[in-house]
DNA sequence: CGTTTCGCTGCAATCGTTTGCAGTACCGGC
DNA sequence: GCCGGTACTGCAAACGATTGCAGCGAAACG
């Protein structure tokens, strides 16, 4: 219960320099040094240092109402996705003096309500959603709390917060291009959840980019997925599959995950890719050039989103920025070796 | 600057409510909430309900030294191993109503101490340290400032804090024995850095199980690798086989990005596993059962070690526990496909 | 030499809670 | 009727910092 009593307060400080704990604390905050005789200011520094002192940012931050301490809400770390856009978050955030408060929600509402309390109880200056959903309450509440909110990776429709991502219909537009050019004209889509903004978007992109290069998209070319996971893309190809009968020769999955997927439906069913199917994913993951064949997907720069999304928060502690609205970096189409041209 | 001031304090609740704000306090909390009349404590519920009055947990903070939150220290969260491990960790500390302070040290010193630095101002209640590295200076300053501290992954050879880790001698016995029970004889070692307690324990751990099997280590069937990448391992895979003259035909990793290396150069020189060289990773990384050929490795309970540590910072709250060192997990050897009998 | 200005420092309130202590009211017992 | 006890509740001092305001001495100015 009482720790040890073994911190030196600024109260301390100033009774070794002989000066009021003011005038330490001015001497000990840049912006204020300048309001204190130098020599002062010196022999408290010394003091502070000789005495090990470590400002109370708690302390600090009841008075100032700043923690200099971002809440980032993730929903599963374990997913590959999500690493890179941390660190692009912490990295950036580090550079300003702030600390990131990590949490997982895996999208269920009441770990993430019970997450954003938490984070709200500890007075975070701001947060970075990178969460699939977030109940329209919570939003408002944070809203409403007049603390600063980006999202990642996904936006809102009426773009009524900030956001940072990729431009989905741009990126599906540059995989389904790219099989395309390489001569394919079945071409089916393993899509990703629809009430996720992520998978409704890569699904209209699917839609337009097929539009834009005279091709069809019947009910047979697209199977939607529960969840972005292996077992629900494995279900959706083996449907597709199944459904247009044998004529699919490409598939454009709604992520990496639901493509490794597509994967193992075609090794279930000794079907080799790309000779019989040409799969494209959706993310450029970790380790997806190393599975075989490596995987052609479109590579997001996910450290860049996280740096940029950090970036916002970041600004906006200086009050709401008008005209803002979504961010859109650009994809990259990388091209390995799960994609060749048709069969036959 | 001025953040407009919305929150609903304790004061507004107690004027609302007709009552002192001593009281309220008394209400809100349910280890005092006996202390106060039954009928004043529902009216005080009441009305923070309705104000929709959040504890601010800094201030509460500053008048009982205990902020819920603990500090965790990762190398980097990019690399798969670590998310597992945080996993663990926040949902055992969210059981508890405690929040990580998740950063990315790099394994560099001058990070690792400013990011020190900033949690033990936010007066973190606790340490977690999955760093393979941390000076020992700064690790006796947190052990000064008798804040609890936990290692995971690792661990002291003095003992002098505990940690949570796998038995790496045990998890290595457990892969040699595997591929001497295949037939191997002549087996190499592509090991870690010696400067990581990892990297070293397992190095001896190769070379005790050898000695248990009764084969010998030369000079020329191991090598070691500066860092734990892939690159490394490449080299140190293929100064392997080139030292031996190809008498090699089984590899133990230090762990599984060093594998993976070792996958590389199999690769390029056109030779198969495990046909011609039979590899065991080390971690179980995620993914690497979707390696071609699924990785034989051992498993160690990433999750799990995280929740244990969890567990035990959490404990030490309570105050330092004696006779507390290291707790060890078990390993689990997970065959795959990377290894078979030797050829020839 | 008186007055203003300036540079520096001290004073004390404040941020939002918690908590030891004291006070009050009521009840029961003798 | 007095006393002790019990059950609440209020008071006020913390926790460790920040900051507007005021004071003070010395320099500058007229």
């Amino acid at each position: 219960m009482e720790r040890v009593r073994t911190a030196v307060t600024i109260r301390d400080v100033a009774r070794e320099a002989q000066v009021h704990p003011g005038t330490v604390s001015r001497a000990l905050n840049e912006q204020t040094r300048t309001l204190v005789n130098p020599e002062t200011a010196e022999r408290v520094l010394q003091v502070a240092e000789r005495l090990g002192y470590r400002p109370n940012r708690i302390a600090r931050g009841l008075k100032t109402n700043r923690t200099y301490t971002i809440g980032v809400l993730i929903p599963d770390i374990t997913n590959p996705l999500f690493p890179p856009i941390l660190r692009g978050i912490e990295d950036r955030l580090l550079d300003e003096g702030y600390t990131a408060l990590v949490v997982n929600t895996d999208n269920d509402p009441v770990r993430e309500r019970t997450h954003v309390e938490a984070m709200r109880a500890r007075q975070v200056d701001g947060f970075i959603s990178a969460t699939a959903r977030l109940d329209r309450e919570l939003l408002d509440e944070v809203g409403a709390a007049d603390v600063p909110l980006v999202l990642v990776n996904r936006s809102l429709e009426d773009g009524s917060v900030p956001a940072v991502t990729v431009d989905d219909r741009q990126a599906i537009k540059l995989a389904v291009d790219h099989v395309v050019g390489l001569g394919h004209s079945r071409i089916g889509h393993v899509a990703g959840p629809q009430n996720l903004s992520t998978g409704h978007r890569r699904y209209q992109g699917f839609k337009e980019a097929m539009a834009a290069a005279g091709l069809p998209v019947s009910e047979d070319s697209v199977r939607f997925c529960r969840t972005f996971t292996e077992e629900e893309g494995a279900r959706a190809c083996a449907e597709l599959l199944d459904a247009s009968g044998g004529e699919l020769t490409a598939i454009v999955a709604g992520n990496d995950l639901l493509a490794i997927g597509c994967y193992d439906v075609l090794e279930e069913r000794g079907l080799s890719c790309p000779g019989y199917l040409s799969i494209v994913g959706y993310n450029d993951m970790p380790f997806v050039d190393r599975l075989r064949p490596p995987l052609t997907t479109v590579h997001v720069p996910q450290r860049e989103i996280g740096a940029v999304a950090a970036d916002l928060v970041l600004q906006l502690q200086g009050g709401p920025i008008e005209g803002l609205d979504e961010i859109l970096l650009d994809p990259e189409l990388v091209v390995r070796e799960s994609t060749g041209p048709p069969r036959g």
